[in-house]
DNA sequence: CGTCTTTGACCAGCGC
DNA sequence: GCGCTGGTCAAAGACG
């Protein structure tokens, strides 16, 4: 995919291969690169590998896009629903629901190149374990929660424009599927994690977790990304399927190095945290007012 | 060479 | 206290 592609057709190919009409073809914009900050990730970035070239968040997508507020309740292909209602509700009340009706989707169902079955010996691992983990403070980390069509997000969620390295996989109870645990492979101090799991209620769903936040900025180049290249951007349907029935979440690895370019030239986006903060708990406090798409796009 | 996925084991939280 | 379950670790091999 074109590192320039900034449509929300892109968004959605990122996110499974599908097009959305009309906007596969959008001219860049690189510009945009104030925090727009998805609720599940909190920092924006300009960024330019494949992951880069989809617009991170919706914000970034509407923004681009300039569309109306109507026009966005009709086209936009998700609908948001945060608990209570605001980005600071997000942060007290750490749980949003984004979901992605499936219709706005289209499926190119081409053909994730199957990843070989990784081999290794069986009981190779799992010995000499470290002593502890945190896990205490499981329950009150931050969490945003997405339903995405497996269509379109992949296993790996809709505009994932982050390094995610999956560290492990189990059946979970109650679900005939198993859910994939993936965490930021960008830094290794990073602590934000996502799970991904079908739902079981609705098999054509993946539910991805967001947990906790990036304590980074968005990597942008091949150095940041390296080894992140297995997976093409596209994630069709059919083999997403395979995979998730299988537990198989590979076709995640949200990042690939594709699409290096000028930008890349920074490994990180140099902004400051706060700022990245300021600009999530702006935009989501006017996403849902009528002139917040004005003024954005005036920006 | 660096990073990835896979996968069984380990560990902690929770419910009974 | 015990068992269940979810979450994480880390070795080994694969991939680009």
């Amino acid at each position: 995919m074109d590192a320039d592609d900034w449509g929300l057709g892109a968004v959605v190919r990122s996110c499974g291969g599908g097009v959305v009409p009309g906007y596969e073809a959008e001219p860049p914009r690189r510009e945009v690169v104030h925090a727009r900050a998805d609720p599940a990730e909190f920092v924006g970035r300009p960024s330019t590998s494949r992951a880069a070239s989809t617009p991170s968040s919706l914000y970034d997508v509407l923004e681009y896009l300039d569309l109306e507020h109507e026009q966005l309740q009709q086209r936009a292909p998700f609908s948001i629903t945060p608990s209570s209602g605001c980005d600071r509700a997000l942060a007290e009340q750490p749980e949003v629901l984004i979901s992605f009706p499936a219709a706005a989707t289209s499926t190119s169902g081409q053909a994730l190149p199957a990843r070989k079955q990784a081999g290794r010996k069986p009981g190779g691992a799992g010995d000499l374990r470290r002593p502890k983990r945190g896990k205490s403070k499981k329950s009150q980390m931050k969490k945003v929660v997405r339903e995405v069509p497996v269509a379109e997000g992949g296993v790996n969620g809709p505009d994932d424009q982050w390094a995610w390295r999956k560290y492990g996989q189990k059946p979970i109870k109650g679900s005939p599927y198993p859910r994939g645990y993936y965490k930021c492979s960008s830094m290794k101090a990073c602590t934000a994690r996502k799970l991904v799991e079908r739902s079981p209620a609705k098999p054509g769903m993946l539910v991805v977790t967001y947990i906790a936040d990036h304590c980074h900025a968005v990597p942008t180049t091949i150095s940041a990304l390296a080894g992140t290249t297995r997976h093409p951007p596209q994630s069709p349907v059919s083999d997403e399927d395979t995979a998730l029935n299988r537990g198989d979440d590979s076709a995640d690895v949200s990042s690939s190095a594709a699409g290096a370019d000028d930008e890349s030239e920074q490994l990180w986006s140099p902004v400051d945290m706060d700022d990245f903060f300021a600009s999530f708990d702006d935009d989501f406090d006017h996403f849902f007012q009528d002139d917040a798409l004005e003024r954005r796009v005036s920006l």
